[in-house]
DNA sequence: TTAAATGGTACAGAATTTGTACGATATGCA
DNA sequence: TGCATATCGTACAAATTCTGTACCATTTAA
């Protein structure tokens, strides 16, 4: 149903919360409580983010997790990419390797890479901060954007 | 993966089969054989578009598929819509109704809606006549509406 | 040296997607 | 009227992918 993954929105609970506290290092076992989600999917998590430089991670006793960058700098396609791999909609994108039997009768043949492109770019436009709730000073402005999603889908048809 | 499922796919192979011979009735042998797809599968597909009203069918004998607007007139959304069910990336998204045990607690409660938001307007900016390859006479007016699609993702942050 | 914590790999269960089949319904034609 | 053609709707099994968990190796502070 083109949705993303289970595992990348726990990704954005987890990284809303180390947000909250940028500068202190935290264990998977700390972030399994503050989140309530399971330790061993938690630390999965955290290994994931760490690899794709979102994390920083400390080894060893007293070690633990840490935002690699304030919140606002940290866009939606990175983490989707840190835990569920590059976004390739299909086989059909240019730079995927993987072949296609229909290729050389595909009418589309290479057509999807504008779709890619286009849902990558809307993913990079929004960042961790975006994502976190409005905080003390923050806008509250948006209830009005929420709806306005009904309408837009509607009045392509 | 963050990616389309292979039948969203195969319909847009199928449709811009279709687009082609935007006047004729065809039948799903006929589709199947277009395309090189499996016959029941295609059958499932038509099925699935005429009921997104993407396509218009024409029972009995001699009847068949055609295409019910111009393909500069389909959405890319519209045709994941009708294939995979309305775009909701995560249970999170408002109008969905499934619930969330993490609500209570959930610090990203809500804000995948925009998330949603602009992946469904990626989708809606990018037609059928956009996925085609360049005809002879087709209209080549399409690249200035592809470039608005980075511009407008970018004006939903 | 020991305990705390991450890093990497492997794996079973669950959920989803994919592909297929079958009977019902509608239409054109002889 | 009766038959052949073709869509419509539903149901289902196989295959793939996702999800969650466990285990052991490695690193580092005390």
């Amino acid at each position: 149903m083109f949705k993303i993954s289970k595992l990348t929105d726990y990704a954005v609970v987890i990284l809303s919360r180390l947000a909250e506290v940028p500068d202190d290092l935290i264990s998977a076992a700390q972030v399994s409580e503050l989140t309530r989600l399971p330790e061993p999917t938690v630390a999965k998590l955290l290994k994931l983010l760490a690899g794709g430089d979102i994390l920083t991670s400390v080894r060893g006793a007293q070690g633990g997790y840490r935002l690699a960058a304030p919140a606002a700098e940290i866009s939606m396609a990175d983490i989707v990419v840190a835990i569920d791999g590059p976004v390739s909609l299909t086989a059909c994108v240019e730079g995927s390797n993987e072949s296609c039997d229909l290729a050389p009768c595909c009418p589309v043949n290479g057509r999807w890479t504008k779709v890619n492109t286009a849902v990558k770019s809307a993913l990079e436009n929004i960042t961790l901060a975006d994502m976190m709730p409005a905080q003390s000073g923050a806008n509250p402005s948006n209830n009005k954007k929420q709806q306005q999603e009904t309408a837009t889908s509607k009045s392509i048809k």
